[in-house]
DNA sequence: CCCCAGGCACATC
DNA sequence: GATGTGCATGGG
């Protein structure tokens, strides 16, 4: 006999649908006023309350500690957001965006999910990752109408896989790396355990030794599944908030941006980089792009 | 038709 | 070391 388990988690100033929705994990899918996902091969369901959040897996659980770490309920929010720099910009982000946390997620998941992002949209990282978890993934029981779900598939799974597998997957030229970069957590070459206790820079090397990762990657995995804050994934949407915010929209060089990112957001820049980013997407008003034709007819 | 998307690897200067 | 280009695929 296995029956769902239920819990309520006590928390203030938690935006669910902002951190579920903000680009960090791509598994997550709204139903109402709930939020449905896979973590850590567990059918969840998460739902909004005054007190909190309220929990409910689809099989047995009496120790919700990989739930509470995994949504990092014991961060106080207002402790966070009093490391932020004290100027307008970032005041205005937070007022914009309240309640927006950062997720600890398992390191495999993590990697190979920014592995698949390079160059594509949000939308499509998630459809991507749920061609992958039905085709390479482990059927979980569920609570929804479906019934069951899949979780996201072990490395070995994704290293046994073949390149044409996985661009049917639409991973399209990001295949050859996710496989190669699974061989190689698979067979031990990198150790992704043992990441979390190295300093931040040698992590960081760690991961840009594999195929697939740079820079911004790098960051993400850092930031999203280690909880290393000082990372600080550049990304397009990054460097337009920055230009936008504190280059008076000039078209500073990305030389310029990371330079500026690493020295003037601190020891939490990371999470000040989550809400430049959600903020930027979800409340800025979109700049219509100066079209190059509408222009060109302009001058005839 | 165009440009862009939570970039990276590789060639070239 | 900096800069340019190809890479799949889909949205707008």
């Amino acid at each position: 006999m296995s029956l769902p388990s239920r819990t309520l988690f006590s928390v203030r100033e938690y935006d669910l649908a902002a951190t579920l929705a903000s680009g960090q994990a791509f598994r997550w899918r709204q139903s109402g006023d709930a939020w449905r996902a896979v973590v850590g091969g567990k059918w969840v369901q998460l739902r909004p309350m005054a007190e909190g959040i309220e929990a409910a897996t689809a099989s047995p659980c009496n120790d919700w500690v990989w739930l509470e770490n995994y949504l990092q309920i014991q961060v106080e929010f207002q402790s966070v957001a009093a490391l932020f720099p004290a100027d307008e910009p970032m005041r205005e982000a937070v007022r914009a965006c309240r309640g927006l946390r950062l997720l600890r997620q398992a390191p495999w998941e993590c990697l190979a999910s920014f592995i698949l992002s390079s160059t594509k949209q949000i939308t499509q990282i998630q459809q991507i990752i749920e061609n992958l978890c039905g085709k390479f993934g482990d059927k979980v029981k569920a609570l929804d109408a479906r019934g069951s779900d899949y979780s996201f598939p072990q490395p070995e799974r994704l290293a046994s896989a073949s390149e044409a597998e996985l661009r049917a997957c639409k991973a399209g030229f990001r295949a050859p790396y996710l496989r190669e970069t699974a061989r190689r957590v698979a067979s031990g070459e990198v150790d992704l355990r043992a990441l979390a206790a190295m300093p931040v820079e040698t992590a960081r090397n760690q991961l840009l030794a594999l195929p697939g990762v740079g820079r911004k990657i790098a960051d993400c995995v850092l930031l999203f599944a280690y909880g290393f804050q000082e990372a600080f994934p550049l990304d397009v949407w990054v460097m337009k908030a920055l230009r936008e915010l504190y280059f008076q929209g000039r078209p500073a060089p990305i030389k310029t941006l990371q330079k500026f990112s690493a020295s003037y957001f601190g020891p939490c820049g990371g999470y000040a980089q989550q809400y430049l980013f959600h903020y930027m997407r979800t409340k800025l008003p979109r700049r219509r792009p100066e079209n190059a034709r509408a222009g060109i007819s302009l001058v005839v």
